[in-house]
DNA sequence: AAACCTTGTCTCATTATTTGAAACTTGGTT
DNA sequence: AACCAAGTTTCAAATAATGAGACAAGGTTT
C-alpha cells in the first residue's frame, strides 16, 4: 500500500507540511483536504500535530494554516551548516563590491534552483525575501550552469521534472534545446541567462566545482539590458572564475569551528 | 510510556531534528546518541528518515549530520506567511534610512526572542545570518518590551524558562529585577537595552501592539556607546512609535494577496 | 596477526500507534 | 425548523514503531 511519500508516518506528515507551503498563502483545512490523498481524519490529525509542534501556525480568526515559526529557527541552523553561504559570504561580498551589480549564490535542490544568498550592490533593501526562494533550473543562469556540470543521470532526472514553461520569447522550451545549451556551457565553462526568465534581465553564471569536478553550487552576476549586454557581462568572467575557485577551495578545507559557548555573539 | 515530547512519532522525529540543530555544528550519530533519550536503533531510524526527507543532510566524508536544505525552502514560506516581515518590510526600510542605524524586527517564539528581519543602515553586508537567529528575552530590548506588554500568565511562563546568565555587568540577573523593569517599560511605552547583552551595545525598543493591545512583535534601533547614548536614542521614540503603529495597522488590514501564477516574479 | 575495542547497521517478535468509515457537533444559510 | 458545510471525535482493525540483541566494519592495542 506504500504511498509515493515513503518513510512512514514522519514522511507523510512532512508531505502535508510541503503541501501547506506549496499553497504560498494561508490555507483552510478544507482546501488542503480537497487536494490531499489522505482521508479527512488522517489529514486532520497531521495538521493538528504539526500545529502543536509549531511547524504550522493556525490563525483562529481566519481559520487558516501556514508554515510555522519553528521553521525559521531551524532553517537558520540549516543555512549556516548545510549550505555554501557561510563559506561564500566574504567572497560574494567582495565580488558584489567589485562589479557593482546584484550577485546570487545558488545550489541545486532536487530539480530546482534554491537561492542561498544574494548581494544587492546598490540598494541594500528587500534582501531576505530571496534566501530560500526557489526558481526553475532550465531557464536561469545558475540552474543551467549547475546542470551542465552534473552527472548524466542527474541531468536526465532533473530534465524529466522540468515544466518548460515559456516565460519570455527567449525561454528554452524543450529538453533538446536545453541539452544543446548545456553542451555549450560545458565547453565554455560558464553560461548566460539571455532574458529567458524575465524580459530585460540578463545574467552571467559560473559553476562552483570541487576539486573532483562535482557541482557544489553556482554564482551569478545579474543586470538589465538597459545597463549592459552579454558582451559586457562576459567581462566579469575572470573575477567570477576567481571567486568560484576561492569558494570551492574554502569549502574543501572547511571544518566546522568548535563552539564552546553558544551565546557568545551579540545581535 | 509517553515522553515529554508528545505528538507521537512525528513529535519525536522533530525533537531529534531540534537536537541536531541545537548542536550548532555538524554532529556524529554517537554524539547524538549520547545525549538522546532514545535507544540506539530508534534514534538511528529517526536520523535515517529525516535524512531521506532532506530535513537532515549527511556528510559521508566526515560522517556528520546537519539540518538539511529542505528547511531553507520551507522557512522561506514561513517567513513570508507567518511573520510580520512582509508587512513590516517597507516600514523598517524607511525607519532604517531615516535614523541611519541598525534596525531589528523581532517576535516572541516560546520563551525566546526570534529575530525576523534586520536593516544594517551603513553596511549592507552580512544580513542573512540574523533572520532566524534567537536571543534571550530577559536582556534584549525587544525581548523585554514584548514581555512588558504580554499577559501575566505568559510572562510567568517565559520568566520561568530564562537562564539569567550574566552577559555583562549590566545584565539583569533575577526575575524580580526583570519584573520591575517590565513595569517601568509598561508605563513608558518603550524600553532600552543598557549594555545588558553586549558591552558597548545599546538599543531602544518599541512594541508592536494590535488594536486590542496584543503583542505582535517589536522593533529596535541599535547603536554603540561610542556613537550615542540612551538620551540620544530616546530621540527616536516618535519615529519608532509611528513605525510600530503603521505596522500594526497594516497587520490588521492584511489579507493575503491571491496568487494565480506562481512564477510571476523574477529573482 | 590476533584480540579487542568503538561506531554504526540490521533483525524480528512484541507492542503501541496509526488508520479511516462512520457518527457527531457546530455554526451558518435557506 | 429543516438543511448544509466545515470541522471534530470515536473505536475496532490494520499497520507501523519499538528496542534487545546480534552483526559488520574500522581502527587500535597487545
Amino acid at each position: 500500500m506504500g504511498h509515493v511519500t515513503g518513510d512512514g508516518t514522519v514522511g507523510k506528515a512532512l508531505h502535508v507540511l510541503d503541501q501547506v507551503a506549496a499553497f504560498g498563502r494561508p490555507v483552510r483545512f478544507s482546501e488542503l483536504l480537497a487536494q490531499s490523498d489522505y482521508p479527512k481524519p488522517t489529514l486532520y490529525r497531521f495538521v493538528q500535530t504539526l500545529t502543536n509542534q509549531q511547524m504550522l501556525a493556525y490563525d483562529p480568526e481566519r481559520q487558516t494554516y501556514a508554515p510555522g515559526i519553528r521553521l525559521v529557527r531551524l532553517a537558520h541552523a540549516a543555512w549556516e551548516q548545510s549550505t555554501l553561504a557561510p563559506i561564500a559570504r566574504p567572497h560574494i561580498d567582495a565580488l558584489s563590491a567589485a562589479v557593482g551589480e546584484t550577485v546570487h549564490l545558488a545550489q541545486l535542490d532536487n530539480a530546482q534552483v534554491l537561492y542561498i544568498d544574494k548581494r544587492n550592490a546598490g540598494k541594500p533593501v528587500q534582501m531576505y525575501s530571496q534566501a530560500g526562494k526557489v526558481g526553475p533550473a532550465y531557464c536561469t543562469g545558475v540552474g543551467k550552469v549547475m546542470l551542465a556540470f552534473s552527472d548524466a543521470e542527474d541531468v536526465d532526472r532533473v530534465i524529466a521534472q522540468q515544466s518548460f514553461h515559456k516565460f519570455t520569447g527567449h525561454t528554452l522550451t524543450d529538453a533538446d534545446a536545453l541539452r544543446e545549451e548545456l553542451a555549450d556551457i560545458r565547453s565554455n565553462g560558464y553560461g548566460f541567462d539571455r532574458e529567458e526568465h524575465e524580459p530585460g534581465i540578463i545574467c552571467i553564471a559560473m559553476p562552483i566545482l570541487s576539486e573532483g569536478g562535482r557541482v557544489l553550487g553556482a554564482l551569478s552576476v545579474t543586470s538589465t539590458t538597459n545597463r549592459t549586454n552579454l558582451a559586457g557581462l562576459e567581462g566579469y568572467v575572470p573575477i567570477l572564475r576567481d571567486t568560484a575557485e576561492k569558494i570551492a577551495r574554502d569549502a574543501q578545507n572547511w571544518s566546522f569551528p568548535d563552539y564552546e559557548t553558544k551565546e557568545a555573539t551579540g545581535i
